[in-house]
DNA sequence: CGACTAGTTGAGGCCAGTCAATGTTGGTGG
DNA sequence: CCACCAACATTGACTGGCCTCAACTAGTCG
């Protein structure tokens, strides 16, 4: 374990504690008092598990986020096979979720911006099933589960929102069930990248340009393709004139082609 | 819309209607009004929604079981893009979801035995994102989603038995993206057939013998493969010694090895 | 500077897709 | 009951898309 005790922000706040949780570097989880940060100021509420609550309900569930979790770039939030007892909902930041395999490649199976909730695969036997691992320095609020379930129980609208988020998750992931089992290369990428695109604006951000958190290597576990192959998709749509691509900053030049791309047309020949 | 007064098995129970979905051909759903079926005599009761629930627990959720549905071979039991309101838990039969595209193929997103789930897709923004089909005549306690949700809040067990549910769903739906992600055509059939065993076992059924309820087509849409190729691996793993099939008839022959070859070996080479 | 990680590009091979012919099964009507 | 038909399944020959292996470049950090 080099650099355990390389300080890394120490506690803004005055409190931090490594959760013994780490990732294969220097990096490490910092736990967080905050006082100042609610749910009502926090700039990805709507698209967060507080959407459309009352004030008193908001403040309700502010008063459970036990502690927000400073994630460094790397680091693991947690891991397959630990014990579930939180949701996280991501505040700044980004991570993946992936699981591990025997001969150590990892099958990358999303990754998660603001506003999403990581850690529904943990409700099931008790236990997360995958890994979460930040692609940059990420800030997540730590929901107590078992809090969450008991307020729902007199917050409908929270109890819905919860069911809500879940079930978008599992739209998503069948999403990518489609993508794996019915797309080529090419449509993979395009869908990729839009679905990327879509996400950023929903966030505030240009639909059009934006910073790839992962590398090609972690493009590809997700869209079950190798990274070499991903490099020469991203170099036949740049000199297609689809994107531009200048390591890991994408524009997106013809959202059009590229929706016709990825849009429909599964299992078609046709692209050329 | 021809054949629609086609008598199939006219309401056990004095009461039918047609729900207005169907499928392809002549089939349809039938509503039942079934007075002496209830959860607590039911056999799939430890697989379904009221596993572990105190018996008046389980007679509130019996309560809200508006009806049973009859669905014929082939009929719909609802449809991508439909309103959503009901839960569906399956009695007796099987179901595959699945996704139709533009060039009309459909993606079968998962199949669904007795005591399973299905339309939590439906959850996410209030319509279903899937057809859901009979493979077989198939029979369906519906489940009005608002009930539920209303009970939940007084039933902490029923809360956590559906919370539990949908995140079982959404690791089946991450263990798929695996599959599609990052195994062979062998993996992929070996894997397959062991969840299937598996699940028959669970059911009480034998876990090395059982019919498939699938065609070869669906198999490989499911899996990510055309039906040749499901085809071609089947005689494949017969001529190995690993399986016998008849048709839609399977035997499986030598678990440890299928184990092996689906377990693990990602996106290894090795298998032969 | 050397070591390392990330990315690009080329050459060649193989797995699975495609196309096509034939066999099998099950349901329907004469 | 059998003949017929359509849906389902098997098998072969060929093709091609993606993987594999490998060489090389660029940027980063001690």
């Amino acid at each position: 374990m080099p650099h355990a005790s390389k300080p890394v922000r120490p506690g803004a706040a005055g409190y931090a504690a490594d959760l013994a949780v780490r990732g294969r570097s220097e990096a490490r989880i910092i736990s967080i008092r905050n006082l100042e940060i609610h749910c009502q100021t926090c700039s990805v509420r709507e698209l967060c598990l507080p959407v459309g609550l009352a004030t008193e309900a908001m403040s309700e569930l502010d008063r459970l986020i036990g502690h927000r979790i400073r994630v460094t770039k790397h680091a693991a939030l947690y891991r397959a096979g630990a014990e579930f007892h939180f949701l996280y909902a991501i505040h700044t930041g980004m991570l993946k979720t992936s699981v591990v395999m025997d001969d150590g490649r990892d099958q990358v199976m999303g990754y998660h911006m603001s506003g999403d909730i990581v850690g529904f695969d943990g409700i099931d036997n008790e236990h997360y099933s995958a890994d979460a691992a930040a692609l940059e320095d990420t800030e997540v609020c730590a929901l107590p589960f078992s809090s969450i379930e008991n307020l729902a129980r007199t917050l409908p609208s929270l109890q819905r929102n919860l069911s809500k988020l879940i079930s978008s998750e599992m739209t998503q992931d069948r999403g990518m069930m489609l993508v794996l089992g019915s797309m080529k290369a090419e449509e993979r990428m395009a869908t990729f990248l839009l679905n990327l695109g879509d996400r950023y604006r929903r966030r505030g951000y240009s639909q059009n340009e934006f910073e790839l958190r992962l590398t090609r290597d972690e493009i590809g576990s997700y869209l079950g393709l190798r990274l070499e192959t991903v490099s020469r998709i991203f170099s036949r749509f740049h000199s297609a004139g689809l994107i531009q691509v200048q390591g890991r900053t994408v524009k997106l030049l013809d959202l059009a082609a590229l929706k016709v791309l990825g849009g429909q047309g599964h299992r078609n020949p046709a692209i050329s």
